[in-house]
DNA sequence: CGCGTCAACTTGACAGTGTCAAGATTTGCG
DNA sequence: CGCAAATCTTGACACTGTCAAGTTGACGCG
């Protein structure tokens, strides 16, 4: 039968089903097998296309990273705002929070990936450099770094649970409050 | 033979054990059977103490917690300082990653587990609430959700391997730079 | 048009995993 | 002393990732 042989495009169909798995059971629970189910493929299709389990996962993260930096760019270019920049993260970790899940897990990911190297290495330019023009030897802003560290601290914390309910609710309110007050914290 | 039955002490082994082996490999590859083989004991002697592998994880987030907790309390009553306390936070996170990746990974736990529950809430407080004494109404101090946030993102990312090359080798004197220069945020 | 080569996918097998039921051993309490 | 309960073991089951071998289909070349 012509239709299971040659899915055509069975690399993204098993991309997008590890992606549905992972937004149910979290990264380190996905299987190959109940992956290659929901594409309705036997169950060793995804070692023919990703090598390994960490591979199907690598190219998960891939996708993640890539629509990540589109994001944080696309946030750079209108609005030029270290807060606004904050939010956009803030709300793709929770709306996208299987890509960023599996994006923030090394043990689980072929790290020297060249396309996942690329990928965090896009975005690691935006996130440390900030508005500044790529100047040689500075290899990162001060400001950008603790602006990083607040807002995937708070992603981070959300997603895991770890963030005071009443707060959970609308945690970009609670991101702008926070952050706005951030002068306090010398004192 | 008295020697295999009976061990005595075998909860205690029991997560010692799985602390060495989520050291080695992170909490998601840890293996029951390889955590009973390093304590010397059966393949199910696990689960009779902990019924369960996120029992086992669990056990061991909440000792953790409570390490955790100790650490940061003892901060506080000897400086009284955020930044000291972050910094506390942040080797805690170094000096101890295989409880603190632990710890904030819920999809491995028995999140409504009551020793879990109490060891976590116990932490929140000292974190949220900062040294402000516990008002009644006040369930979060902005400042200390902020400061919590940076210094979970920092060691979210440097335990991630997400952190600058050129910084990572000092994480400490990075935060402390970081901190210090909180305030440039806001212009 | 036919054929062969190669990529895409399947089938079957293997060791290892978590979990459960049943059994064996030791302790402690009456 | 003896019995009940706690502690640990043994054996089994379904499931997992991975690998080798086989099957199917597409595509270019004669």
């Amino acid at each position: 039968m012509s239709s299971t042989y040659h899915h055509g495009d069975l690399r993204r169909a098993l991309i997008d089903a590890a992606v549905e798995a992972i937004a149910e059971t979290g990264p380190s629970a996905l299987s190959l097998r109940a992956a290659a189910k929901r594409a309705g493929v036997s169950h060793s299709a995804p070692a023919h296309h990703f090598g390994d389990k960490a591979g199907l996962l690598t190219a998960v993260a891939v996708q993640g990273y890539e629509r990540f930096a589109d994001t944080l760019e696309r946030s750079w270019r209108r609005t030029g705002d270290f807060i606004e920049v904050g939010a956009a993260y803030l709300r793709f970790a929770i709306d996208h929070r299987a890509y960023f899940e599996t994006m923030f897990r090394p043990e689980l990911l072929h790290e020297e990936d060249p396309d996942l190297v690329r990928g965090r290495e896009r975005a690691r330019r935006i996130l440390y450099l900030g508005s500044a023009p790529a100047e040689e030897g500075v290899l990162y802003d001060r400001r950008a770094l603790a602006a990083w560290s607040l807002v995937h601290g708070l992603s981070s914390l959300l997603v895991s649970g770890n963030f005071p309910p009443e707060l959970a609710a609308d945690p970009e309110a609670a991101f702008r409050a926070v952050a706005a007050g951030l002068g306090e914290l010398r004192g």
